[in-house]
DNA sequence: CTGAAAGCGCTAACAG
DNA sequence: CTGTTAGCGCTTTCAG
């Protein structure tokens, strides 16, 4: 069965190669790495050695080596959250081409899993991407030393690459369309204002009803504790709960896993959308044109939102001193069936 | 502003805490480290030591210095198809305790980019799973000479731990339940067969038909190329557009993105389910139950193929010699109402 | 329990 | 263009 002349079973190193080649240690590493010069000669006798043997780069050498890891890391409040799976393909879209790995992590909206994550994260990539589970949490205080980018929630005081959509604004048109129907008692479906989205939707919804002379009730607002559609659901049952005549007619959710509460408690309760209940949404997702009535909605750009965090992070790290840059992206309002 | 004191801008390293705290190297890297022994008195000098200097371990040379680096590559189909999503939050949730970080790599279902990610990955990690896109493909010919599970998905003649679910009997009984409800002429909707998977579903409904005696009608069977819910309403516009006499009054989807498209298709062509047309989907997924009418489902323990896959990947890791394991996971048939 | 020293496999000066 | 030689920051023998 021995040859007697077999290697260690470990993968071959470059001074393996080398030594097969017939050249330098540095001659076959500079071939192999695909740096430096070698003369085609050279080169040539170093690829063959490197297939003969079944060469294969250790990236965690190389890493330690170059101070480089070419990966990056994102941590996504929850990677089912259909919103951040989007975003997730986006960045992994422009960045994979460009040689980067994705590292993951879900926060789980958790400041204390969210450090966790970027602690774990940060020594083993060259630039993390986040979207911030708290705009006072754990992103302002982990400082990972790497560049970073915020993702779709900004963070007060951190001077960081961000983007993030028009939130007030979109939120201002969804119940601003809903006053142009006809609605006067509009109310909301939201988690805690945790996120700086989320506050910026509420504050557009606030805005929304008293720029049209319309009275703020406390009782309007819905807040669930709990970023889930069975959250929000209870939230919506007890916003919707009320009596007919001092019901809402019509309800903003703040984002896809509210208006899935909404829908929820909606068809629990037997209201007929929209002639009982108008229902807008904020952020599409696949389900709201299944549905009947379709589901009228602030579409926000959610693979351009990755795609610009992963462009973000690539300029920083070919250019870690550039000048901070803030993205906004804008939403646009379509309309459906379900407000009426 | 200088005290003239200053160590480099850069993160301390352990002999920066070693010397700080007056210990000789190789104490400072155990107490610091986690590792050997080392006594109260040392421990608490550098751990002081550290916390003052804002020591952070660095990952990437402990996993050259150890040969371990603490986490696991995982490659799906598509991060943004639900079904991965969720498989991967179940492999997250039992890796991330055991101190292991994420690797996500989409494979878009290309093996040409599957292989890629996986040799991107092998050196990263102690150990990847894989969700192989074609049961020829990649994944048995890129070893990657690490532990390696395979997830949802099995691949002819690889020996290696792998997690799915009963596919073929989950088919079968979805057929069966069509036949029950009188139907005789029952079409399937599918991706090509390149995963084991979608191939046992396929077999699965073509057993059941011989099985009740019906006739297997190729006409009757949906491809699409594109593992998308827009190739699958297209492949249904096909199937679902025959002249009514000839037309299926029962079809049965694949898999979510199968079954998007039959209801997709099945509203452009104003069919009344289940009236006119029954359907039955596998693998269950959210909006399944806010459509009118809701669609009954093959429900698979998606979740829990995640943790699986992440339980077996775990004991390999720490038993590399074990006996390969091959668990099937059971499904379960759920009626609702549009398959009458 | 502590210390010294040898690597892990590669990149990156620096000479030639 | 090629070769030599330090490290990168840590884990891990091996002595004491």
């Amino acid at each position: 069965m021995s040859t007697g002349r077999e290697r260690a079973a470990s993968s071959p190193t470059v001074a393996d190669v080398a030594k097969a080649a017939g050249v330098s240690f540095a001659t076959a590493a500079r071939a192999l790495g695909g740096y430096g010069h070698v003369s085609a000669k050279a080169r040539a006798a170093v690829e063959a050695a490197g297939a003969e043997l079944g060469y294969r780069r250790n990236d965690v050498a190389r890493a330690l080596a170059s101070g480089s890891t070419r990966s990056v890391g994102l941590v996504v409040g929850d990677i089912e959250n259909p919103f951040f799976a989007t975003v997730s393909r986006g960045v992994a879209d422009v960045l994979e081409p460009e040689g980067y790995t994705l590292l993951l992590a879900n926060s789980d909206e958790d400041p204390a899993r969210e450090a966790r994550a970027i602690e774990a994260l940060r020594t083993q990539v060259d630039g993390l991407l986040i979207a911030p589970a708290a705009s006072a949490g754990a992103a302002r205080t982990q400082d990972p030393g790497k560049p970073l980018v915020l993702l779709d929630r900004s963070v007060n005081g951190l001077e960081a690459d961000c983007v993030t959509v028009e939130n007030a604004a979109g939120a201002t048109r969804a119940v601003e369309h809903l006053v142009e129907r006809g609605h006067r008692r509009i109310g909301i479906v939201t988690s805690g204002a945790g996120s700086s989205s989320t506050a910026q939707r509420i504050r557009g919804y606030r805005g929304a009803l008293k720029a049209a002379g319309l009275e703020i009730d406390p009782a309007w607002e819905a807040v669930t504790p709990e970023f889930t559609p069975t959250g929000a659901r209870d939230a919506a049952l007890r916003l919707l709960g009320a009596p007919k005549r001092r019901r809402v007619t019509a309800v903003f959710a703040t984002d896809n896993f509210m208006t899935h509460g909404v829908w929820l408690a909606a068809r629990e309760l037997g209201l007929k959308v929209p002639d009982e209940l108008a229902v807008v949404a904020f952020d599409d997702i696949d389900w709201l044109t299944l549905v009947d009535p379709q589901v009228t909605a602030v579409v926000q750009p959610v693979m351009e939102l990755g795609r610009e965090a992963g462009r973000l992070l690539l300029r920083r790290l070919a250019e870690p001193g550039a000048k901070v840059r803030r993205v906004r992206l804008g939403t646009e309002l379509v309309v459906r069936a379900s407000s009426g």
